[in-house]
DNA sequence: AATATCACG
DNA sequence: ACGTACGTGATATTT
């Protein structure tokens, strides 16, 4: 008597693709959770039933499945995602290597052949477990024969049943579960029942009168308004049963000895297991199989390198020397201290016989040393590939260098590849991109470089650092080429580095005898209205701890919740504002917190990060935001206040250098344009081309009046919509924010869609497309990964929606700005003009310009930007000058 | 470390 | 029945 494990591969990977996140992908980016989560399961069977035989049924023709495993997942609504259909070609090559028979019949689903199958295995004898996530199957149980491994949910949670088994999960015997499941229908998979009869009822009626002839028959005998269902449904019940009960005559010839279990192809398991990074199953695999499999090319490819320590600049170039001969760009690794100046630099040269040089201190200031060097790191040189070329460039510069020799920053490259991991240090890359780590101690240290205690030694870290860079660095290229991602990185991202580099050593120049004069304002602000706040509510609390403030407001003084957040009723802006008719303290509050944000965020914050010259430099960072966009930290310059006239002020203290004037250069609504010309709406292209305000324009379309006539609440309501739709909103946030009736916003969102149709199918479009292969793309190439759309979760997978709606269009709005970025920074340096950029925020620039530079900057800064992309609408740029940033608005 | 709030595009 | 606009970063409070 022979055990044999049938598998239901289409209920198996469906499961497994829902239930694992689909980022697990190779460093090429193919996506595997659906392969790994039915091998491991696959696996884990085998080893938990020791089965003689396996058997692997399909379904075919694929993407037409009776059943739906989760109730996420509507066959009517929601096509099999791409990411799934590629992978169940992967697990059919999976069971090719194992040796695993996979069936598939034209016309049967896999249930069916899995039905046939064990009645032919249980009529000789045999035991079959059949594995599915698929409920039908119940009725296949037949003791001792015939168990079901019922895949509950995610990967690991199953449950065997056998006769008795499926008694107490469903209240019936396996013989009735088609008549029982026909009555109560199954909500999960689109098969409606008998209204008012759910599990208790059907099994009820089911055990009693042992089965659906004899319910009808004595229908009379129910309760009215059960015997009426019974009645008015008989007719759809009895068809249901036809379609539940399963079929056990598909033409499949069972062989005995092809799902012999055990013979697995060691070569082509080692091939395909390697090329899909399942190390760890493989291992599983091979304590399987008991026979040695061939040793897959794991984890650990350790990687050697010498280091030596430099002593002199002529030693120096020796080495070199030969490094530059064979015109390979060099791998630095790098340490700097706090004020961006080189402490050390390691050197590598790519070729396979790896030396790393580690130059430190006074020597790197030796001209013959930096002349060699040069030759690498300058525009046009032999080239060189780091990690964090932006740090890197600003010690360069204090040597003399230019680093615009650089090919490969790791960590750029990183970003590009997939924006949205967020961590970019070289172990992770190096695990991703070439799956091998290294290890400090595997860095052999030899010649002079005295290693005393090397836990934790710079200089060999350093060494270390150019050492994987080397090994990153033609992959990462490599694959950005193969995205065609190229552009992008090399005319886009790395030009970038060094502009903001410049700007971010450059600062921009702060009043701060102004700065400390308003701060002190705001401190003895703040004092006041805390006092005035205590007097008011009856006692002395922490106004800024909103868990006091809600005693105060919704328990002390009785006011009416609005909203709640995870801890309790909100006390946030919005809510506040709802209520500050009921308590005179409401308008204090508001206003304290402005006062109070602005005291530590921007008055107290500002001061503190401001140098001794008197100038904020920030960090501009280019590997943060998923989009594409770039963000500003420590400060962030992104949000200095501008949206009321108190927090305005603090633009007065931003000031150019002396002899230099502000120069603001900003699109005009540059999201809205984007939208306009990718959803190629003819309606909001003419909008634009016709110059008008946007808003009016808009408003004017929606609610069908004449332009002239177009009132400031229809042209404010428009824009909320304009921009609403950029973020995905739907009408109950359009509600929300215009202080209508879902309902209202509903009719004013129609309107601008019966007005703009293509943006709504643009919209549509773009969802769909996102979910078909897995990542938004901007037209320049720029991917972001959305995992989340094939979520399980409903609210994880609608954000995601609202993401893949969002990102083509911020993105792409990100990409111009840079292209006007670096466009502008390369003019300036053809002009040799002294003027220079300082900052920008998302859409904007702001550059010192000094007055006899004044026309050219200003007329080269336009046609930049303007000029960045060739849109269907016009890009319009918005230029003011003055001496404070305040001032410098148009 | 997590949460709430709020500044900007 | 539920939740409800994208993307950032800083501050203060609470756990």
């Amino acid at each position: 008597m022979a055990k044999v494990i049938l598998l239901d591969g289409n209920s198996l990977t469906y499961r497994a693709f829902f239930a694992l996140p689909t980022d697990m992908t190779t460093a090429s980016g193919q996506v595997t959770n659906a392969v790994f989560g039915f091998t491991s399961m696959l696996l884990n069977l085998i080893k938990d039933q020791e089965p003689d035989g396996v058997i692997v049924a399909f379904d075919r023709p694929e993407p037409t499945f009776r059943h739906e495993m989760l109730p996420e997942y509507k066959a009517q609504r929601d096509p099999t995602p791409e990411l799934l259909i590629e992978q169940f070609e992967v697990v059919r090559e999976i069971l090719k290597v194992l040796n695993i028979p996979a069936v598939d019949l034209v016309g049967f689903e896999a249930d069916d052949v899995l039905a046939t199958l064990a009645t032919e295995l249980a009529d000789d004898g045999d035991e079959a477990i059949i594995v599915t996530g698929d409920r039908d199957i119940y009725q296949m149980v037949r003791d001792p024969f015939i168990k079901v491994l019922y895949n509950r949910r995610g990967v690991s949670d199953y449950a065997l049943y056998d006769e008795a088994g499926i008694l107490e999960r469903t209240g019936v015997t396996p013989q009735l579960y088609p008549q029982y499941a026909a009555l109560r229908g199954d909500p999960s998979d689109n098969l409606p029942g008998v209204p008012g009869v759910g599990e208790k009822t059907a099994a009820k009626l089911i055990n009693a009168y042992g089965g659906l002839d004899g319910i009808f028959e004595h229908a009379d005998d129910q309760t009215p308004k059960l015997r009426q269902n019974l009645t008015e449904f008989e007719e759809r019940a009895r068809r249901n049963v036809d379609a539940m009960v399963l079929r056990t005559d598909a033409p499949v010839v069972l062989d005995k000895d092809a799902m012999v279990w055990g013979s697995v192809d060691g070569k082509e398991a080692q091939r395909l297991f390697e090329s899909l990074e399942f190390n760890s199953l493989y291992e599983r695999l091979s304590e399987l199989v008991g026979d040695a499999l061939p040793e897959i090319n794991s984890e650990t490819n350790v990687l050697e390198a010498e280091v030596l320590k430099a002593t002199s600049a002529s030693q120096c170039v020796e080495m070199l020397t030969p490094m530059a001969a064979t015109g390979e760009p060099l791998s630095l690794g790098w340490i700097a201290d706090d004020d961006g100046s080189l402490l050390a630099l390691a050197v590598l040269g790519n070729a396979e016989t790896a030396e790393a040089l580690v130059i430190e201190g006074q020597l790197l200031q030796e001209p013959e040393l930096l002349e060699i060097l040069g030759n690498f790191t300058r525009h046009g040189g032999i080239g060189f590939d780091t990690h964090n070329a932006k740090e890197l460039s600003r010690g360069l510069r204090q040597l003399g260098l230019v680093g615009d020799g650089l090919r490969v920053d790791t960590a750029i490259a990183g970003y590009l590849l997939d924006p949205t991991r967020g961590r970019f240090v070289l172990d992770d890359l190096l695990m991703r991109y070439c799956r091998s780590e290294i290890v400090r101690d595997e860095v052999t240290a030899v010649g002079q470089l005295d290693l005393g205690g090397d836990e934790g030694d710079p200089f060999v870290d350093i060494a270390r650092d150019a050492l994987v860079v080397s090994r990153l660095a033609p992959v990462m290229l490599d694959l950005i080429e193969e995205r065609s991602m190229t552009w992008l990185y090399e005319e886009l991202e790395r030009p970038l580095i060094s502009v903001l580099s410049r700007m971010e050593d450059v600062g921009v120049g702060v009043d701060v005898k102004e700065l400390t004069r308003m701060r002190d304002h705001l401190v003895a602000e703040v004092q006041r209205l805390e006092t005035a706040i205590h007097e008011l509510a009856g006692r002395e609390f922490n106004v800024n701890s909103t868990k006091q403030l809600r005693e105060i407001l919704f328990d002390e003084l009785g006011l009416t919740p609005q909203k709640k957040t995870k801890t309790g009723y909100s006390t946030d802006a919005a809510s506040l504002e709802k209520i500050r008719d009921q308590h005179e303290v409401i308008d204090l509050l508001l206003e304290y917190r402005e006062v109070e944000k602005l005291r530590s965020t921007y008055g107290q914050g500002l001061l503190e990060v401001t140098d001794k010259d008197e100038r904020i430099r920030a960090t501009f960072n280019q590997t943060v935001a998923r989009t594409g966009r770039l963000s500003s930290e420590d400060p962030n310059l992104h949000n200095i206040p501008v949206r009321t006239s108190l927090g305005r002020e603090f633009r007065k203290a931003f000031i150019p250098a002396d002899g230099s004037e502000f120069l603001v250069a900003d699109y005009n609504q540059i999201e809205l344009r984007v939208i306009a010309h990718l959803a190629e709406d003819p309606g909001l292209i003419q909008a634009f081309e016709s110059g008008e305000d946007i808003h009016n324009a808009t408003a004017a379309s929606v609610f069908d009046v004449d332009p002239g006539a177009v009132t400031f609440e229809q042209r404010s309501r428009a824009k909320m919509v304009s921009y609403g739709l950029a973020y995905g909103m739907e009408a109950y946030g359009l509600g929300q924010r215009l202080g209508v009736e879902t309902s209202e916003a509903s009719e004013i969102l129609e309107a601008y869609f019966v007005a703009f149709p293509a943006v709504r199918s643009f919209m549509d479009e773009i969802v769909k497309r996102t979910k078909e292969i897995g990542y938004t793309e901007t037209i320049f190439g720029r991917r972001r990964p959305m995992p989340d759309l094939v979520a399980s979760n409903f609210r994880v997978r609608q954000a995601a929606e609202r993401q893949a709606m969002n990102a083509p269009i911020q993105g792409l709005a990100a990409d111009i700005f840079k292209i006007a970025l670096v466009a502008i920074d390369r003019s300036l340096t053809e002009m040799e003009a002294q003027s220079r950029l300082v900052l920008q925020v998302h859409d904007e620039v702001i550059l010192e310009v000094y007055p006899d530079e004044y026309d050219d900057v200003k007329e080269m800064t336009i046609g930049c930007m303007s000029g960045a992309a060739d849109l269907l609408v016009p890009l319009e740029v918005n230029l003011a000058t003055g001496p404070t940033w305040a001032e410098a608005k148009a």
